[in-house]
RNA sequence: GGUGGGAUGGCGGAGUGGCCUAACGCGCCUGCCUUGAAAGCAGGUUUCCUCACGGAAUCCUGGGUUCAAAUCCCAGUCCCACCGCCA
């Protein structure tokens, strides 16, 4: 949530923010309108509390003084105003609730570093990394969905069967990978100071709205027990989206000293998303999928210094490509792709070779996005009651949120699949994996199991 | 799931209808005093509205009773204890 003085201060730059963001139909002048006809009905009703204060003290002193008449005159008067109060403020706090409302639907300004454009075409790429000694490559490179179905190590179609489409089991050597790229992870930022959490997976609504996934994208999320264009209450649950959720409002509504500051969590946790609208993209593979496993990691700090964490927070997370050795760009997000929470954004694409796209480098295949570095300033803070206090006599602060998915586990595998082929069709373990292999080096695959595989003359 | 107890400011903790503008203690900040520090003294230490003066709100949350609620009633949330059930 922005700051509603800054609103009230300086409507300009919220307008131009929100046409970089080519956010339309949002009246900003009726919000203000709302804004000032609350802050006159709250003056008001602050002076007819005032009165009504002053008469109840009165009736206090009467009766003491055995005042009957005087004291009943009074209180005849006091009940007037509380009529007067109860329609005032009646209007007061629709008021209130419809410029809270007004407010949680604003995005975040952009900040003025971050260029200025549409959509993702726009975005800037600050700089490639890896490509100027690639490992060779097969003539042709399977992509993962294929070699994952060849390997029996990817299994969509009976996860298909068990819990519908858009889900995939991992078996075997792909089970494997998983767990090694997540623990791999883990230890990598572990060295970076992060201090790890495993947090609850259901979060309430008020969590959801503390990050800024509600109250505008409430069909991108799994609630359970209803439906998620249905209404819903405050302590309603909802499957986490991404750690970010749970890790972000975990210290909601608390005040941190400045000697906790900068804080940085990391945690593991399936990341549940419907993909609303994503319909018949991606149909096959595990590129998008309803749930993923990631390791977030996010940040608290001080206002002055969030900028200059969220450029280390990208070498973060950018640590776990370099070691894995896997081709990857950074881009800066231009404003028109920015996402609602966020002030500015790093994006981390790895290189999958596997199939090709059109926006790809010159070698071929595709870019594939695997983490999305934040800066939330003050923005999430504010909706979360996130705050410290800079000295121990000053008030506090909100602090500044910053995230990135400490690269998603699945995407990196696919990345690996591809990357790591062989011409024979097995995939190199990189080394600094191997110890979480179990010392493997050489992906290998299964033999299938079922009768269909007989069928398909995939097995005597 | 059941029964009982609890939730008060930065912290500890009093307060069972009007003097609560929340006692008392601790911490922290500013000022005075001091060569400096300690002690002592004074003020301050949440949010909102107002250019300001000032005002309003705030004792877990939401309703209610009352002229008046930290205090009484109802509902909920969370914490603690014990019982039951269960990985």
């Amino acid at each position: 949530m922005i700051d509603r003085q800054l609103l009230r201060d300086e409507p300009e730059r919220v307008r131009d923010a929100l046409a970089a963001r080519n956010m339309e139909g949002v009246d900003i002048d009726r919000v203000l309108d709302v804004y000032d006809e609350w802050r006159s009905l709250k003056a008001e009703g602050d002076d007819l509390r005032h009165e009504r204060n002053e008469v109840s003290q009165k009736i206090g002193q009467l009766k003491q003084e055995g005042k009957d008449e005087e004291a009943q005159e009074a209180i005849d008067r006091s009940g007037e105003l509380k009529t007067e109060l109860q329609e005032l403020e009646a209007r007061a706090d629709e008021l209130e609730a419809e410029l809270d409302d007004a407010l949680m639907e604003l995005p975040n300004l952009p900040h003025e570093s971050v260029p200025v454009g549409a959509d993702e075409a726009d975005n800037e790429e600050v700089r490639r990394v890896g490509f100027d000694d690639l490992r060779e490559l097969p003539d042709e490179v399977t992509p993962h969905y294929d070699l994952g179905e060849e390997l029996d190590i990817i299994d969509e179609g009976r996860a298909a069967k068990t819990t519908g489409s858009g889900f995939y089991f991992l078996k075997g050597e792909g089970a494997m990978l998983e767990h090694a790229l997540v623990q791999f992870m883990l230890d990598v930022h572990r060295e970076q100071e992060y201090v790890d959490l495993f947090p609850p997976i259901p979060v309430k609504t008020t969590s959801m709205e503390g990050t800024g996934q509600l109250p505008k994208f409430a069909e991108d999320a799994y609630r359970i027990g209803g439906s998620e264009t249905e209404n819903y209450e405050d302590d309603d649950l909802w499957l986490c989206p991404t750690a970010e959720v749970p890790v972000t409002n975990m210290y909601r509504d608390e005040i941190l000293l400045k000697d906790d500051l900068p804080l940085k969590h990391q945690a593991y946790t399936p990341n549940f998303r419907r993909e609303a609208g994503e319909h018949g993209t991606e149909t096959r593979g595990i590129v998008r999928v309803h749930q993923f496993n990631k390791v977030e990691l996010v940040n608290f700090v001080e206002p002055e210094e969030s900028y200059d964490r969220l450029e280390a927070l990208v070498d973060e997370a950018a640590e776990v490509l370099d070691r894995l050795g896997l081709p990857y760009r950074v881009l800066s997000l231009c404003t028109g792709d920015l996402t609602f929470a966020s002030a500015k954004t790093y994006d981390l694409e790895v290189w999958a070779p596997g199939t090709e796209s059109d926006d790809a480098p010159e070698q071929g295949g595709r870019w594939l996005e695997v983490s999305s570095a934040s800066n939330f300033e003050d923005f999430q803070a504010r909706r979360a009651g996130l705050r410290y206090r800079p000295e121990r006599h000053e008030s506090a602060e909100y602090l500044h949120t910053l995230n990135a998915s400490g690269t998603a586990v699945g995407r990196v595998m696919v990345a690996l699949l591809e990357y790591y082929q062989n011409e024979d069709g097995t995939v190199d373990v990189p080394e600094p994996l191997r110890p979480y292999m179990g010392g493997r080096e050489v992906i290998e695959g299964h033999e299938p199991v079922g009768e269909a595989a007989v069928g398909a003359g995939k097995k005597d």
